[in-house]
DNA sequence: GCGGTTTGTTTACTCATACAAATAGGTTAG
DNA sequence: CTAACCTATTTGTATGAGTAAACAAACCGC
């Protein structure tokens, strides 16, 4: 019963990553960059002089920058230097990039693309899961429902209780490249609603959606569940914007 | 004119990050471990003792750790050791994962994975771009449709072509996210069309398909496009699937 | 003069070593 | 039996020295 540990886990960033030094200051940078305080094209200074301006060893400051790198958010050569990619090279659908992005408040127009993203793909998803799922899927989708319902999602159980019920939505699909980029930006979401919920109350009940959502896929009806699905992030995109015009 | 850099320039990994020992130690293991050499919650050996069997300092073994850590492929901590994570937490659609997992001989279940998603993603950015394409966007679609035509899929200048057409069509669709999703995954079609290519002769003319799809797309009528580009991918799908059973 | 080559300089890259911090697992006190 | 406390092991951080790559400027044969 230690073995569900892969459902529960969601795919938020590890805390333990930007807990040690070449973690935080990775994620610093990386929140500089997506923020636009280093821009594309922008190189670094040196690695001895911006170590040491940021109080840190060469080698911790190296491992930060092979962070980065591996996200596409920096290159580096020798004689050159270490620059700022292109934004064409960023992962924007890796989980700590967009992460940062919303740590750094993220433009209006990169919000709506992930909500244009999201879209397109969980609908399929949820279509998909229609035709796919388990009892043991429809067994835990009922179970975070259920919770969902308990806590409400003004509570971190109740987002938890969200954030799972859609998980298992996308497990129910059996695409893990599908499932990658759903819950990469559905931990993005998160963000977004926490966001949201900072700065107004809680807004439309979004219970009776995903109930309904919940009965189409049990139903096994992929456009039904597909249907409900694009009415769902319709309304979030709508509670979203609505926070971002107060 | 200079400064067209940002669109030939495909999002294929960059040859220069494995130039470096860093770069190689990180590109090996994980191909390891996207071909199953190490499963997920196995434990690595541990620094000292694996750096010098490779014959690396541990100083870039470490760097090499922490490029497949920030991949979402093995997590590290002190007293316990470096560990495979389990496979909900990889980020499928980062380009060198991609690669590594077509260098390594990917399932069957995994390409097909990869199609299904294409088939929901790129018909509907297709669809975006028939809505959003400006003067300049059709110019470079032509221009890559002509090159294309010219060179035929076999030649490298062709492949090039083709690529240069979709990631056209991408950019049309003036979404940032989305690009980079796609864009992954065409870097990584790229590979099956080499695979493709390495057991047959060349398939079905792709041509007119994609002149097609220019139309509709120039024409600006989104449904249209939705619908040849599914065509487009269906029959990549099949010549896929029949180069996979020989 | 002119095109290719060498040299030089700057930068990241690699290596080796030392020490610090964290923690799983055993040990002991209560 | 529980809880506090060691401690051995492993990763994490720091530093210094030396290597290799990339670019530019000086150089040299023609």
């Amino acid at each position: 019963m230690r073995q569900d540990r892969g459902h529960e886990d969601v795919r938020l960033p590890l805390a333990s990553s930007w807990r040690r030094i070449h973690g935080s200051v990775a994620r610093d940078l990386g929140i500089a960059i997506l923020g636009g305080r280093y821009a594309p094209g922008d190189v670094l200074p040196g690695e001895i002089e911006f170590s040491e301006q940021l109080k840190v060893s060469r080698t911790a400051y190296r491992e930060a920058i092979r962070i980065l790198s591996a996200k596409g958010l920096v290159e580096s050569r020798p004689r050159t230097g270490t620059r700022v990619s292109q934004r064409s090279r960023w992962n924007l659908l890796d989980p700590d990039i967009l992460a940062w992005a919303f740590q750094a408040e993220p433009s209006e127009a990169f919000i709506r693309d992930l909500f244009e993203l999201r879209m397109i793909v969980e609908p399929a998803a949820a279509a998909l899961a229609a035709e796919r799922r388990s009892g043991l899927d429809i067994a835990r989708m009922g179970h975070a429902l259920e919770e969902m319902g308990r806590h409400g999602l003004a509570t971190e159980a109740g987002r938890a209780a969200d954030q799972a019920f859609h998980n298992a939505i996308l497990e129910a699909a059996r695409n893990g490249p599908l499932m990658a980029l759903s819950s990469s930006i559905a931990a993005a979401v998160t963000w977004t609603t926490i966001f949201k919920h900072r700065r107004k109350g809680l807004p439309r009940d979004a219970m009776p959606d995903h109930r309904l959502l919940y009965e189409a896929i049990v139903a096994g009806e992929p456009e039904a569940a597909r249907q409900t699905m694009t009415e769902l992030i319709r309304f979030a995109l709508a509670d979203t914007e609505m926070a971002m015009r107060p």
